[in-house]
DNA sequence: GGTAAAATGATATACGTCTATCAAAAATGA
DNA sequence: TCATTTTTGATAGACGTATATCATTTTACC
């Protein structure tokens, strides 16, 4: 009924503990012979090694790290957040996690703060990334120190990560571009973009994703250029105003940041306003959708996506399989199936 | 740097380890004074109990039962498929799961089998619950014996379970109607609602927050009266054939299970269908969403759901707060943002 | 003040693994 | 064959908690 120790294994193998260990842990200095005979008591006796009993015995902490874009970005104060969050709950499984905040977007920065992640002594690293090939070396070279090494939320160049935990952007875009499709019910339209900035390889997939349903299955439905904002609120504000003024738009979609701005720009709209679909459900797109600003929000789940990157690398470092986690797509909001609002719970249950 | 142990706390209180420890695990026989010692050195250090080295103490292993009715029902055998997934991952960490099947929808079946729950020695049981009081009498006696109770996917009597895991069904119905109303485009039109049965009252739930939205919201989208199909493909294919030949029909929503009938009246349909929402997300439905048969899913997310589960029981068993978790809301999946098919998937790679 | 009851302290063993040490045995090479 | 190297065995202590036992101290009560 109980699960076997590395003792029953060793007895079944017909070696002695030490033995066994040694195979275990591949300490060397083990005969063939004898590696062969505990591996097949192992998989003979379905034999796991407890790792609750391993790390107490190690004393073995989890140090982790993530790289998140510095600045006031209600997206990433949501991801530290979480990150936090969640780090305060696994201390008691002797998990830490340190958020390092990055120069945002610009490659030397990242590449320097990587390098320094060299110097401390961590287990995993989760790195909101750029596809840049001068992020290869160092991360390579942290990858070769044994640390385990993810990309998150925005990928890093695919050989130099173990894994990604972020969503398809050209789904996202899709899913975008399907809605206001389908909120044109049939008749005409026109569709005005945003884009904080092409270079910005997110931005440009959903870009393409959503062009890409409207072309096809929405021929009758006009795409117009993106307006670049370079995720500025003040620049979405205005030329949300401008765009307002002009004849027969259906719609806004802004792939990027600096969603305020937008939002402010409709608060002074009238009453027929073009259906208006955003990125990340933050507090102001939250209030956007319940006072009916806006329609839609495109949410890629940060909690779901911290959660993930914990699992994930803890799975790495222990060498596990992964375990089952739910799968991360864009989810659709309206202001029907919002999720429950934390940050307001928390303050009501300081007023109680 | 290191947490606090136990040794450290009765040390700081001022008393032995064997006081310290008749406090931490209430064996009683202990002076209410060295009580408030240790109560208060253990929040000066800030000691929590070592889970992992109490379990490898006490050779704990958490037991853990889920109810689910019984039945070929596809979304069910996906709950059950995840249920047998995440155990078989979480047989690592000395949790076993035991899915027990009931007979469906049927309030005694359900009341026995909890009886039944009684003479096994479970630690924590997950029930597909019925709002019936003839279950709480049993429940009282589960949780008497200290056995952790949730509800999943359809809730117990609010005063027999801990905690509820499963999607607010009025979100659902609410966020079906924002989609059939926004797909209306402004212009008029008629949904065909159909239901399994009003006495299940997830599907009432769900029809009411439906209505809900489109009357506050859509006036101009007429909402029909539910056609009853007791979850039967037959009844639905017949029903959806004979809607289709209706003039002036906008929409179809499907409150409940049977959609296997549905999707193939639709097959057979003419170039230009109503927009069509169900729910859940199956293989059927999934291929339906590809093939443009339906335009969308609202899905509860039943491995995120099972995940929880598996969460909430073991804090409860262990009387932990709980750890951060995704949030759980309907999710609305086009054929843009699904996720990846895992049975698929695997199918693929036993291919290699 | 004396006795019984309650509370406390000291200590030992166990859980399964890691790590280390030392001695003994087996294999290798010249 | 002997010296050397490689491989093995035996064993002990540590991690933090649970549980048990037994002796001792403190408290309560008449």
């Amino acid at each position: 009924m109980t699960s076997p120790t590395l003792s029953d294994v060793a007895r079944a193998a017909g070696v002695s503990y030490a033995t066994a260990d040694r195979v275990i842990n591949n300490r060397g200095n083990v005969a063939e012979k004898s590696i062969a005979k505990v591996r097949e008591a192992v998989s003979a006796l379905g034999y796991v090694r407890n790792v609750a009993a391993a790390n107490l015995s190690r004393g073995r902490v989890y140090r982790l790290a993530f790289l998140i874009p510095r600045g006031s970005n209600a997206f990433f104060n949501r991801i530290r957040q979480h990150i936090e969050h969640t780090a305060n709950h696994q201390a008691t499984e002797r998990v830490s996690a340190e958020v390092i905040e990055v120069a945002a977007f610009a490659v030397e920065g990242l590449q320097d703060s990587i390098s320094n992640l060299l110097e401390r002594d961590f287990d995993g690293v989760a790195i909101v990334g750029l596809q840049s090939a001068a992020l290869e070396a160092p991360l390579a070279e942290l990858r070769a120190k044994g640390v385990a090494v993810v990309g998150l939320v925005s990928d890093l160049p695919h050989t130099a990560r173990a894994a990604y935990i972020g969503i398809d952007n050209i789904a996202a875009g899709r899913t975008a571009g399907r809605m206001v499709g389908l909120a044109h019910g049939g008749q005409g339209g026109q569709v005005q973009t945003f884009a904080g900035s092409l270079d910005a390889c997110d931005h440009a997939e959903r870009l393409a994703g959503f062009r890409e349903v409207l072309s096809a299955d929405f021929p009758q439905v006009r795409v117009l250029d993106p307006i670049m904002t370079k995720d500025d609120a003040q620049v979405l504000r205005a030329q949300t105003q401008e765009a307002l003024t002009r004849q027969g738009l259906t719609a806004l979609y802004n792939v990027g940041a600096g969603n305020s701005g937008l939002i402010a720009a409709l608060q002074g709209a009238q009453s027929k306003r073009p259906f208006c679909v955003v990125h990340e459900l933050v507090a102001h797109s939250r209030q956007a959708l319940m006072e009916r600003q806006i329609d839609l929000v495109i949410d890629q789940r940060p909690d779901v996506e911290i959660n993930r990157a914990f699992t994930v690398l803890r799975a790495l470092i222990d060498a596990k399989d992964l375990p089952p986690m739910p799968d991360l797509v864009p989810t659709i909001y309206v202001r029907d199936n919002l999720p429950a609002d934390t940050l307001t719970d928390k303050m009501k249950a300081q007023d109680t």
